[in-house]
DNA sequence: TAGGTCATGTAAAGAGTTACATGATTTT
DNA sequence: AAAATCATGTAACTCTTTACATGACCTA
């Protein structure tokens, strides 16, 4: 996967593995995201593959290695990208708490839930900054996909808070029983 | 992570790693999954650590190492459970592709779309089933948190696809210029 | 001149899956 | 009698992060 998404990003044009990171972490962060120790080890491996070659690049006494996807790579990541999109279903770890919160106090759940909001709301205000500024610089027409993606990830967040403000209004009115104390109860 | 879920499910009461594996492919497959090869050395690791106790059952020649959950362990699944929930962007492999669908040809991305859509319904509807099944069997107010996260997948599910269609129909609709065939305007 | 960023890379550790191995029992 | 399921477990492999190592350059 890591793979062609180098491969993809040099599709748009050479890049270092050290910018490469750069974008990631701009671009595709919220749905993708690598290390330093995975990145220049996938770029050693593509050169091995030649699906990559890189030039060094010495610019006012900055050394880069600025890699370029060749024909192959192209070919490869043009067969790639055709291939049907894979639902693998996705890990979401904030919900495996929650899936047990019959085990603890309601008070605390609510807590816990409202503090989950916290945590994702200025994820979200961020990406809805990258949003705005995407699309004063480039022409959303142009890059349709990319801002599509960033749609997604801020009605992704949205969609979390909104699941959990509705748990915590229910918890809050519903004062009968329920049953979220089995640690209480017991 | 794995060794807490392993937890909450013996906080529910004693079973074997077999079932624990069946428990979770009908409840948690969604947002958590594990296989044999990591759920067997987990309970031998919880073991070591004195949190769980098996004894070995042979009901009718079937053998089984049930396990349950000691006091250390349910205090250590406590302290786990009150915690904050943690936010981990999830990653969403199945974004990755769309995100660089400026190289493939437009009728070629809305085909994809559409099949992406037709691989998710049939999970969509399979959870459906489930939540229903449970809401049957089950108080739903005693099960308030895990019925809350099964609608929580049925919703997630949704978004993607209407996401989905979204694209679609901007994409059928827009005849002029969305820049969705870089590919072929090269 | 100290700390931050730029830039590359490696080694160890973590967490998991896949595939295999075994053997009993149950269904077709 | 063969195939599927029940039940446990291990070994090899994959993919990843974290932490470290190195060195140059930049800025307060």
């Amino acid at each position: 996967m890591l793979e062609f998404i180098i491969l993809g990003f040099l599709m748009c044009g050479e890049t270092s593995g050290y910018d490469l990171k750069q974008w990631m972490t701009k671009s595709t962060s919220y749905f993708f995201d690598a290390s330093f120790g995975s990145i220049y080890p996938a770029l050693k491996r593509l050169g091995d593959k030649q699906l990559v070659i890189f030039k060094e690049s010495v610019e006012g006494s900055k050394y880069k290695k600025v890699y370029q996807i060749t024909e192959t790579g192209k070919e490869a990541f043009m067969k790639w990208i055709a291939e049907p999109i894979a639902f693998e279903k996705s890990k979401q770890d904030h919900l495996v708490k929650i899936f047990f919160y019959e085990f603890l106090p309601k008070e605390k759940a609510i807590a816990n839930l409202k503090g989950l909001i916290e945590v994702i709301q200025p994820i979200e205000k961020n990406l809805i900054g990258q949003k705005e500024e995407a699309s004063q610089k480039y022409d959303v027409y142009q890059f349709y996909y990319r801002y599509a993606t960033m749609v997604y990830g801020i009605d992704y967040y949205r969609f979390i808070m909104s699941w959990c403000n509705d748990m915590i209004t229910k918890l809050e009115t519903d004062t009968e029983t329920i049953r979220s104390e089995r640690f209480n109860t017991k």
